[in-house]
DNA sequence: TTGAAAGCGCTAACAG
DNA sequence: CTGTTAGCGCTTTCAA
């Protein structure tokens, strides 16, 4: 009685529901389960007593004799978690949660801080889940792998060890930041510079070497380097410093969206304009670009279909249906006015 | 076999346990769930057989036979979900997942489309969850008020429908808005117009409501409306209507920071400075009014204290302790440099 | 093809 | 304070 506001609306149960079918709970169960092998008459009438009854089976027993929860986790690292204002990081999420709302999985979300490392093992090992997904934009943490031997994981985004047998789906940074690039060399720019992003992070990495391996093709220097954070801020600090060296520059790639925004300020504090001076390439397409004036030129990432793929590549981990280790999803470069 | 990676790692169960500490089944269960009667040395010897075994209570069998799923929905609309992006309702559902993560709930992440909302409705009544938690960012989307019977539903921001016993927890547009304009007053302006948000959603209606007390209260022309739909193109177009009246505007209250956006390009089109000419303000506190040029003085939203009291309200009703029909929390102005 | 029976791992009376 | 005894609702051999 005390228990405050508690179901009391009988929730039926499978029984019930041979009952009034007139046959087994064997029988209801397996026109539940679609088994192929049940009478069409029979399954006829189970079939109405389940409508007439309005049933649902009962997740929790099933999942305790199926050994199956028919959820999957998502882990969001608590660092993470602050930039949850992402959006590239929300529309990935959306794209996962959109994917498993097709199939018989629950998207159960979950929050990993450092200190709560163990209850998070232990969550994801105890059985609650069938499978899980980490994402961590902008970051490598694959402090989870070793799970993958006791669960089906995939990663969002490739991580930052080499050598992994890890699954995971990312976006390739490598090829989007050499379009991105070879576009600044189309336009005639010969001094291109970058803003690269942490180099800790494989984003950071892989869209360095994008640019470098652009120029390198083209023949021109790839020694304008300043390393960025992604903040706008630090997009801001090198640019200036970009400027310092002294060294004539008429384009610039920028790791992410952010940066470039922040190098705009810098720019025009030298009186330079954009793209007639210095032509700038961002990499996102987030807010920061689409509200930078010029419009920003930059990579465009497929982040719900990210999403859906990560999800669908764990449910066939989790299916035994085989996958490939690891899926690159191809970026897409949004000319605008800043190149 | 052929079901693919399944676990193998043998799971430890209760009886494990207790056969290991040498008691019944009940006192390991005793322990587990912290009952008061156990004798501190046997306490003391299940623990120790639980941490050796690595023991983790099965959530479907316990969830089976107590009735009680330990979980809770986080229901998104899918008309939301499309604007997840939306910086304020990612810090919502950060708070949301923060907050329960201390307590021993788990966050179902569902998204609702249409064409599903039977299946949603079978999942949240079907015993899944023991609560639900409904989330719209502008708009007041409370069909699934009527499961408030027979499930504890909180929702995300004022239902548009008044007369209403939904438990709900909203920002205090109104108070906000006030302010903000109150503000305006403050600094001396006397023609100040609003471009309101869709007065179809409670916080388009609530924050005109507030701009309109505040200046009535002050003794000021109220009439001075244009109404958006929250996107910057419409606080372009808004804020060309209210300048073309021809009537003199030294002030604009904007009901959020992207239509503020929208308006500062509007205002720059006619040749006129922000804030000498019009002092402008907006409301939200995301991106767009950060990264605006001047910087836009707004009004702060606590999006992840509100999501953290949206998950205490519910664990409170799920637990029977009494709570608040209604929680608002304030809003703080941010004054910058555009008023 | 269908039914009977045996649990899945856990909690909750009820005794002792 | 601790153990015994029943199941929770469902799937799944095993027979019929």
């Amino acid at each position: 009685m005390e228990t405050g506001s508690g179901r009391n609306r009988s929730v039926p149960t499978l029984e019930m529901v041979a009952a009034l079918a007139g046959v087994s709970r064997a029988t209801v169960s397996r026109v539940v389960n679609a088994s192929p092998k049940v009478n069409p008459d029979i399954r006829a009438a189970v079939n109405e007593a389940i409508a007439t009854l309005n049933y649902v089976p009962n997740r929790a027993a099933r999942s305790l004799v199926s050994r199956r929860s028919q959820a999957v986790a998502l882990v969001v690292p608590e660092s993470t978690a602050k930039v949850f204002a992402d959006p590239f990081f929300a529309s990935v999420v959306q794209g996962i949660a959109l994917s498993l709302a097709e199939t018989d999985f629950t998207l159960n979300m979950i929050i990993a801080s450092e200190s709560r490392s163990e209850k998070t093992r232990r969550y994801l090992l105890g059985g609650n889940v069938d499978g899980a997904i980490v994402v961590s934009h902008h970051s490598g943490d694959h402090s989870y792998a070793h799970l993958g031997q006791a669960l089906p994981i995939v990663f969002g985004g490739r991580p930052l060890t080499g050598a992994d047998d890890s699954y995971y789906v990312d976006v390739d940074n490598d090829a989007g930041a050499a379009t991105a690039t070879a576009h600044l060399v189309g336009l005639g720019r010969r001094s291109i510079a970058t803003i690269a992003g942490p180099q800790d992070m494989p984003p950071g990495v892989d869209r360095l070497n994008g640019w470098r391996h652009s120029l390198q093709s083209a023949g021109l220097d790839d020694s304008l380097i300043e390393v960025g954070d992604f903040s706008p801020e630090s997009g801001t600090v090198a640019m200036r410093r970009l400027l310092d060296r002294g060294v004539p520059i008429d384009a610039l790639f920028a790791a992410n969206d952010q940066m470039a925004a922040g190098a705009y300020a810098a720019i025009r504090e030298r009186g330079l304009r954009i793209p007639e001076d210095i032509a700038v390439v961002g990499f996102d397409d987030d807010y920061f670009g689409a509200t930078a004036t010029p419009a920003l030129t930059t990579v465009h990432q497929p982040a719900v279909e990210m999403g859906a793929t990560i999800a669908e590549v764990l449910v066939k981990l989790i299916e035994g249906t085989p996958v490939e280790r690891v899926t690159r999803l191809s970026t897409k470069l949004m000319v605008r006015d800043s190149a």
